[in-house]
DNA sequence: CGCCGCACATAAAACGTTTTACCTCTGTAG
DNA sequence: CTACAGAGGTAAAACGTTTTATGTGCGGCG
């Protein structure tokens, strides 16, 4: 790949006559030299338009400039750029953009336990993990391997960890039900994926709770994240079967839109016969007809935090937290808009 | 950075009992080495779990397997994260996405002309450069390196070039004229940025042309893009000042927002008195009061076929081309809804 | 005078690959 | 019997750094 950009660090040292090594200090602050060589390598260096290169001063194991950033739900899902879904990209932008204002680069990976790996996987500074699973392999790679992490959502399985950013997700799902019950639903079903992740696992875990303290019969259904609309058409179907509630709160926005269009093809429309709240803003959930009450989780917001975390991390400047943002309320049509029932 | 992942050539070599270039042959289907050594070396180096440093193999100049994203509207900006803006976001996301798919890193950097450079930024394969401005110095970087890049925008200082994606942005302009006078406005005033980029130049064009046609006085104002919500602020005041026009055109959707805001609080509405399009739909201007009438111009879409471009153009197949690719017309509130004035 | 320590600088090893040039067989043609 | 051509393999150089170990020369102290 000609890449050829030809100044080396051995240029630097011939037109300064020293060594190499000499210049290698010089610019990086060690070593024991002269300030006059000092200043004149580098003045040297800046003349010529001098930068390390990054492949061979990793290769020395320093420190890339690089995170990684992988994207559990996606690696599941299949597919790295899924349709209908913008809550992944935007995070994943969104960390990239911070992670440049602090001077880092950030890149996507795919799977790091799956063949093949992008070659750089092993070889970057730290990574994000978003949504692990339920005892996720990544996760014991990168143990495994000494490198720096953080999570975005909990990790379930360590209970311990406190390198996490994650979305209150207790919460929205609770603001849900309250919001459900007072505009008169009285019977909730609730739709959840089947990744073993902590957006999952409390969101069940609240309503089961909200149910039992309600005295009220819990409905838990559970459906692929990876079936989209299909699947929340699918929930549809099983509802109409079973008799329908008059309330649902479904975890993804997509089964949100699948379920809400199969229901009115049946006749079923939503705020009249039934509210439908989706526990993550999504194009489909936001398009839907009428649109969907949901939850914008702030993916900005919570890429900042995280990769600020993991940069801390990195220095070993971490005063390790656990931090727990807030998402926004947007009640929309489908649980009868802004104002009253 | 303790990373320490064991496994080199070496370890193979040893356990295989042959040399370290019969275990790079073997690997990468090179030189002369028998079928069933080759076979033995394979099988020994997928026990182990060995996988080729990308650091050491890349300082050998071959593949990196690692794309990088400039962003330059967000080089001017400031802020590689900016609130109100998720079209960048989208774009890098999903051309991440997309990079995936295609067993490629993404990798976005800063401004490859402004210190400091994430170190690898000269290591990766090739570039996305997004909007490149005038006479771009990006673009003239990579030229002089030799890089493989795809702009998504055309260069406008580089017509002959024919490796780009782009919006259509001309069309849409037009499509939005044609709305606004369509539904009643007969002096239309057009809100541009100031990036010297194929975005604002071919706006602007179609405006001016538009105007010529239709025998109208154009009325062209020129806000910095950076200046966000405050910049369509201060055009509306500056409309306000110097005679209503009644109907505006603002290419972003900050400027828009902040335009309809501000004549808002001096009484003048949309649509009741003035009819508005934003040629970029945003968050600031999808939440407008009422929601702006606006073009999504579809970046996952763009993301797509522009990481198939450099795909190809990397790897020497390059059919190069000039893709363009039709924006989503959405019309809101802002200039009477879905339908009838 | 002899030795030590200090200030400054450098040679050479190391990092883990790929690639180039060379070696040693074995069989075959002359 | 010699020469030559593969086939199959290896040693060593190269990539551009950083780091470790090793010199120098000089001033001061005993």
């Amino acid at each position: 790949m000609a890449i050829r950009r030809g100044i080396t660090i051995h240029d630097v040292a011939r037109r300064a006559g020293v060594s190499t090594t000499t210049v290698s200090h010089a610019l990086n602050e060690k070593g024991t030299i002269s300030e006059r060589t000092r200043e004149r390598v580098k003045s040297v260096a800046a003349d010529l338009g001098y930068q390390a290169d990054a492949l061979a001063r990793g290769l020395r194991s320093s420190r890339m400039g690089v995170i990684g950033l992988v994207l559990r739900p996606l690696d599941a899902l299949g597919s790295y750029a899924p349709s209908g879904v913008d809550y992944f990209l935007r995070f994943a932008g969104a960390a990239a953009g911070r992670a440049l204002d602090l001077g880092l680069g950030l890149m996507q990976v795919g799977d790091l336990t799956k063949r093949p790996i992008t070659p750089l996987a092993f070889s970057l500074d730290g990574y994000i993990v978003m949504d692990p699973m339920d005892d996720d392999p990544v996760i014991g790679l990168l143990q495994k391997y000494e490198m720096p992490f953080v999570t975005l959502g909990r990790d379930v399985r360590r209970p311990e960890a406190n390198n996490w950013v994650a979305s209150d997700d207790r919460r929205s799902v609770r603001t849900s039900l309250s919001h459900l019950h007072e505009r008169g639903a009285r019977s909730i079903a609730f739709v959840a994926g089947v990744d073993g992740n902590s957006w999952n696992r409390d969101g069940e875990e609240v309503y089961l709770g909200w149910c039992a303290e309600h005295g009220v019969a819990p409905r838990l259904l559970h459906i692929p994240e990876s079936d989209g609309e299909a699947g929340g058409r699918r929930a549809a179907r099983q509802l109409l079967e079973e008799g329908l509630p008059d309330g649902v709160h479904c975890m993804t926005g997509r089964h949100a839109a699948g379920l809400q269009a199969e229901l009115r093809e049946h006749g079923v429309t939503t705020p009249e016969h039934l509210l439908l709240v989706a526990g993550s803003d999504a194009e489909p959930s936001r398009a839907g007809t009428p649109p969907i009450t949901g939850f914008d989780l702030n993916p900005e917001r919570l890429a900042q935090a995280t990769v600020n975390l993991l940069d801390a991390t990195i220095r070993g400047e971490a005063p390790p937290a656990r931090t727990l943002l807030g998402s926004r309320f947007i009640v929309r049509a489908s649980t009868g808009g802004e104002r009253g029932a």
